[in-house]
DNA sequence: TTGGCGGTTGCTCATAAGAGCAAAGTAGGC
DNA sequence: GCCTACTTTGCTCTTATGAGCAACCGCCAA
């Protein structure tokens, strides 16, 4: 494609996409036949000259959800688009929708849901829709009584998801993370607890998020994790955590003694179970993301826009030579 | 146009532009007939839900120039993109080189062109293609021997335009503006200066720029006027200035004295010239740029889009409402 | 109940766009 | 200088889309 026909290309899709002219007039108007308006309109589309969005809170990016599920082997990809969005908290927003969309459309219908906690996943509660299940069994997958701020929000997303899907919560009485690897080994040993982490490995689908290895983790802010705790997993390679377990870019646990003191479903058992949906958003978790998906934590991710293209390789640009 | 068909017309239009669907294959899927299909996108257009940009360094906005050139009667308007546009100084060489290559265009071919100086127009002599006319005499339409630095900036512009055509440039050799009025009028009655005037009233076609009335305006760099000057000049509602002339919102010169001392083209002559070609581009013109339009300093336009929506008046929504 | 009325639906028909192909044009190799 | 391989062109034929219209639905009033 030479300058001339770039040039003629662009003036074709002005009067085609601006004007709503016929590929016929344009043809009338450059001096070409329409089958070479056809052409130079296809050249820019293949060239990227005509970049078509759809600005929308609840638009998705199918391709990339596609690229998603064939490059990772997921089970299914949910991508909001980031056209139009003006802060980092509305595209969380509207990753925390899609999630709460998609819990609609599960089949087959999920009758044990095991769920983390955190700030994504309380949003993702707040968004669900009144009646989004029938009578479904709501489990914490992880322990997160909080220490000192807030207390209950883990609990009340569990609730809420399962008031609104009418069915009812079984919390995890366990604080997330334990000081002394013997205290853990009791707490898991307590019938009660270990009742419910029974319950918790029966479930058919399991909702986490992630958090990002930073001093603004849910963690320290509970009170589980000092700063200090945090630069010493991130100088282990820690990129962020899943159900309270940190791990790095390949999705190992990057401190086994702070795992074995940290109760609920290990990272194993998420990976063998049937269907994990992780709902992940923002720039700082982009390497947590994926890791998620690299280590297949997930069978399905729910992201935004920007999340999936750090993910993703960079897309060959589809030239002729692309396979060159 | 209810919740429901909004979603479905979203999903409908990731089908249709991202997955290249046919509008029959979208019914198949979504459970509607493809007529259902093809109004959900109207729609959707309608509604301002699908976004369709031109990225190129030579797009322009024919519905934009439109509009310019019905709502203020102009001969003709060219809006260039802004659509992945990084800088301001990126936007301005892209209005530059439309304003160069509009010169290509002009039918009746210019014999005589009467230029201004400034940034922009060095700018487009730069981008101006060699052998852009054959024969063209321009000369210069007000003063401009820089006082201080880069002397002949304003001479290299007019050679420059003038040389590329084949032509060769007559100089206006004298200051903008003069410190006294005696001078002034002596400067114009001298013969060689009084000829060119002559010549430059006989022009076919004017191509100006616009200054901002701010501290960075050329007449200060040059040492025509100081920062104080130019606040004085804003008190009085200086917008900016045109050929070396600083006017207010409604086109009239802002301050008659200084006016009456500075050398080249009136406002008035510029007006009642058939042919006068304005090249305004950045957001410090966007008022200067409605003052030139408003006033009808200019027969053509030559702007970038944010300069463009700036000046016209805010499109009524085009709702089926759109009346009442 | 019934009869009107605005709005929606699914159709027919006309037009626009795309796929594929043969002919013409072009550049390079001998 | 001529032939060959490759690209570009303009076509035919097929498919997709849009305009316009009659039938239909739901809503309200008589």
């Amino acid at each position: 494609m030479d300058d001339v026909d770039e040039l003629l290309a662009i003036r074709a899709a002005e009067l085609y996409y601006e004007e709503d002219k016929t590929q016929d007039e344009i043809g009338q108007a450059l001096r070409l036949t329409r089958w070479k308006v056809g052409r130079l309109l296809a050249q820019a589309k293949q060239h990227g000259f005509i970049r078509i969005e759809i600005v929308h809170p609840k638009a998705r990016r199918l391709p990339i959800e596609r690229r998603l599920r064939d490059e990772f082997g997921l089970e299914d990809a949910i991508v909001v688009s980031a056209a139009g969005v003006a802060s980092a908290e509305e595209l969380q927003a509207r990753t925390a929708q899609a999630a709460a969309d998609y819990l609609l459309t599960l089949r087959p219908v999920t009758r044990t849901l095991g769920v983390s906690w955190g700030r994504t996943l309380t949003e993702l509660a707040n968004h669900l829709r009144q009646g989004w299940a029938t009578g479904v069994s709501v489990v914490q997958i992880n322990g997160g009584v909080s220490l000192n701020r807030r207390p209950g929000t883990a609990a009340s997303t569990a609730v809420s998801i399962a008031h609104k899907g009418g069915g009812n919560a079984t919390l995890l009485p366990s604080p997330a993370i334990l000081e002394r690897l013997e205290t853990k080994q009791a707490i898991e040993a307590d019938r009660v607890v270990a009742g419910v982490l029974d319950l918790a490995r029966s479930a058919d689908t399991y909702l986490f998020s992630a958090g990002a290895a930073d001093h603004h983790s849910v963690h320290v802010e509970s009170g589980y994790l000092t700063t200090a705790d945090v630069d010493l997993l991130v100088a282990k390679g820690a990129v962020g955590d899943v159900v309270g377990r940190y791990i790095d870019a390949n999705g190992n646990t990057v401190d086994p003694a702070l795992d074995a003191r940290t109760v609920g479903l290990t990272l194993d058992e998420l990976r063998s179970a049937t269907r994990t949906i992780a709902v992940i958003s923002g720039s700082a978790k982009h390497p947590v993301a994926a890791a998620v998906v690299h280590s297949r934590l997930c069978t399905v991710l729910v992201t935004d826009e920007h999340t999936a293209l750090a993910i993703l390789p960079p897309e060959p640009t589809d030239r002729k030579s692309g396979v060159a």
